[in-house]
DNA sequence: TACTAAACGAGACGGTACGTCTTGTCTTGAC
DNA sequence: GTCAAGACAAGACGTACCGTCTCGTTTAGTA
């Protein structure tokens, strides 16, 4: 029998929580991430500065909250391979990572995740929910016999994210479809013959 | 007939330009990334801020020549094949992203980069030694016939690079050397089965 | 017939209001005029905040009706002689404003007296008993012949009154009984005299 | 050979000061002693706030600073008798606190400096310039035989500035040249009566 | 030996954002 | 309709940092 663990007072806005997180996401558009001011995010939400800090500890915290309210998770693919599949999944990654907006909120979410261990935390399960999928995809194509039934499927799947992420935001060049092409096909290429 | 341009003036002080790149790095692993300040680098090294500013654009510059200028180039392996040359490769660079500084550093280098060029450009500079390294190690396998001869070369180093990024910093786990013996078997794998 | 005037709802507490009114002179004296906060009051007096707005406008008004509540009315001296009754009336005054709690609370209201006149009025209010037992006591010194009949009331009253707040406040310096004497021996002289 | 103790390091600018000051008072004449603010005060004088901070503890200060920075002294007087001249000195005292934006600022004052002994130090500079004046005109009054020469001065200044004070900011009467005439007599008559 | 020009340590400057605090109002469910 | 609790909008407070600017001093090369 839950108890609902009503508390006295006022109960918060949920109206006013909303309206923060959105301004903050569009100001992120507008002035980027640095450019983001508390000020600015009370004064568009309608809103007192009080009633943002009685929510988040600091700005940051903010802005990570914003970003991950603001992430939608992504569909699970079916195109009848492993190999479209995986395509299509890292295709909307490396497509997601084009934007210059896109790859410099999850570096900074990564850099910050370093010296925040609840960023890392948000982090980890924005990640894991594409983890998820590609394991789907990966055990299916073992009941397939496409991939060996030993594979280390976890292996496997930061070789893909890895590939994308790397060549996206450290190398710094673009990840086209082909490319994703070649990424795959190397990756399952390497899980079969070993 | 090399002109010595040399401008009326005192010179530049040498050991102050040392002098504040050490105190960069020392706050930096003291306070991390974005808790260095310039007024404290500026104290630390027994330097005014104009020493500073007249050598640096910015904050964010400075940090990243301190950066730089703190990484020696990695030495090239020859361990008699290629998996082990690059288990050489890959093991060191999984190894200093094992320590949560040197993953801060990186991981806030990518994140400046989305926006500023010119880090983009010294980011690209500190991973293309590793892999021009890599390139030779791996044309080395193709003249020895462990790789074919139409090997994607930078396919590879991105899927080897990515793997061990992607797992210490996004995934958040660490890369111990049976991990990288793994990486690198399955990716040479896929570079001989395709 | 008298109705009560019962209104509908809960009826106020007036043990709140008494809560409150102390709760505020305790804070006042520990932390002064100017530190005394809304919200600390409410917690001391266990009274949420509306509780106190339902009563007070603001919190001068708050401030000030505390005063005037915690202050008792002088009594009526009787020495046999003008200028003892004098000594008792001033004497007692100077002691009060020898605390320096009470020098700090009438001088804050002085202070906003000068721009709320409600705040005036309460001034006058508790200026006025001290003025009228004075008036009493010279009234009697003309009718003993003690005084000329012509003799301006007020002026003599604001000169006994004006000195030891401007001793006290002003200048600074203590008022002790032998200073009373003296200063009601003059003005007495100064009426006599003109 | 007085040695300037020149400090290392730019100077303050003089200039800002002085801005700052007048910037004060202006305000203060427009928006009231409690309405100044220390944004508008930076914004008005050209100034950072740290600017003002580097100079004065607090807004308080601040303000008082600017007071005492805007108050010339008074002039000694020379009407040829002890009455006009003291006519003369409180004459003006009392036209000065019959504008109420001096009233409110000198009971400001004295209401801090209950809590605050550089206040109360301020305070006693402003009031003590007015005190040695009116003493040389009083002994000036005993040299010439007007008052006797045991006549306690300290006491009589009190008496005088006092019943001015008090009739003004505390009685709340405004005085007139006619009342300042009434109190000098009295106060000259109880010196010479006792 | 002077003079000039630039760099130096120190620290003040204008500006801007931060996170805290307070005021007076509003909104719950309980009484 | 009041109560305690506490959220709300508004906005001032005092701190921190940035990048620039002045000081008077120091260090070189030039006259």
């Amino acid at each position: 029998m839950e108890v609902p663990p009503r508390r006295p007072g006022r109960p918060r806005d949920e109206g006013a929580a909303q309206a923060i997180l959105t301004a903050t996401m569009e100001l992120m558009a507008e002035v980027g991430f640095a450019g983001v001011t508390v000020d600015a995010v009370a004064q568009r939400a309608g809103v007192g500065k009080a009633t943002i800090y009685r929510r988040w500890q600091s700005k940051e915290r903010l802005v990570l909250d914003a970003i991950s309210a603001s992430t939608e998770p992504a569909p699970v693919p079916d195109t009848g391979s492993v190999a479209g599949d995986l395509r299509e999944i890292y295709g909307r990654m490396a497509e997601s990572l084009s934007q210059p907006e896109s790859r410099s909120l999850l570096m900074a979410m990564v850099a910050q995740a370093t010296v925040d261990d609840l960023v890392r935390d948000l982090l980890a399960a924005l990640v894991s929910q594409r983890k998820e999928v590609s394991q789907a995809v990966l055990r299916r194509g073992i009941a397939e016999g496409a991939l060996p039934a030993d594979a280390d499927l976890d292996l496997l799947i930061d070789l893909l994210g890895g590939a994308v992420v790397y060549r996206t935001c450290i190398a710094g060049h673009p990840v086209d479809p082909k490319t994703v092409d070649r990424i795959v096909a190397t990756v399952l290429a390497g899980a079969a013959g070993r």
